[in-house]
DNA sequence: CTTCTAACA
DNA sequence: TGTTAGTA
């Protein structure tokens, strides 16, 4: 019943994409190389883009756009990724109302 | 005709 | 980063 997610379905070319979102082959091609954002393949070693991975990849083009490196680009997903993942972990938390204790400064960041 | 990798400017 | 040669 699961109205399977078509939005996940790998079904465009680089050549399809790259005109779609109007930047060049090779600058999608980059974005895979630097694991940045990588594309499913096909058996032949073909890239293959969802309509989501174009979504992003449309947010990806504004990002390099406005200066940030390819590196700077995949930190970036990958911190947001990592949000998503704590703000679901805390919607699905039992609720407490006890006054969170904030951590001292020098122990809150860096992994 | 399209994509792929690799290499060069 | 964009372009291109030589393939598959």
């Amino acid at each position: 019943m699961l109205a399977i997610d078509d939005d996940h379905a790998p079904l465009y070319t680089v050549g399809q994409v790259a005109s779609m979102l109007g930047v060049q082959q090779a600058f999608l091609r980059r974005l895979d190389e630097h694991g940045v954002l990588s594309p499913s393949r096909t058996e032949g070693r073909q890239r293959r883009y969802s309509r989501l991975e174009i979504q992003r990849l449309q947010y990806v083009h504004d990002l390099v756009e406005q200066g940030m490196t390819l590196a700077a680009v995949r930190k970036i997903l990958e911190l947001e990724d990592r949000v998503r993942e704590l703000e679901d972990a805390l919607k699905r938390m039992p609720k407490t109302r006890k006054r969170a204790s904030v951590p001292p400064l020098d122990e809150r960041f860096i992994p």
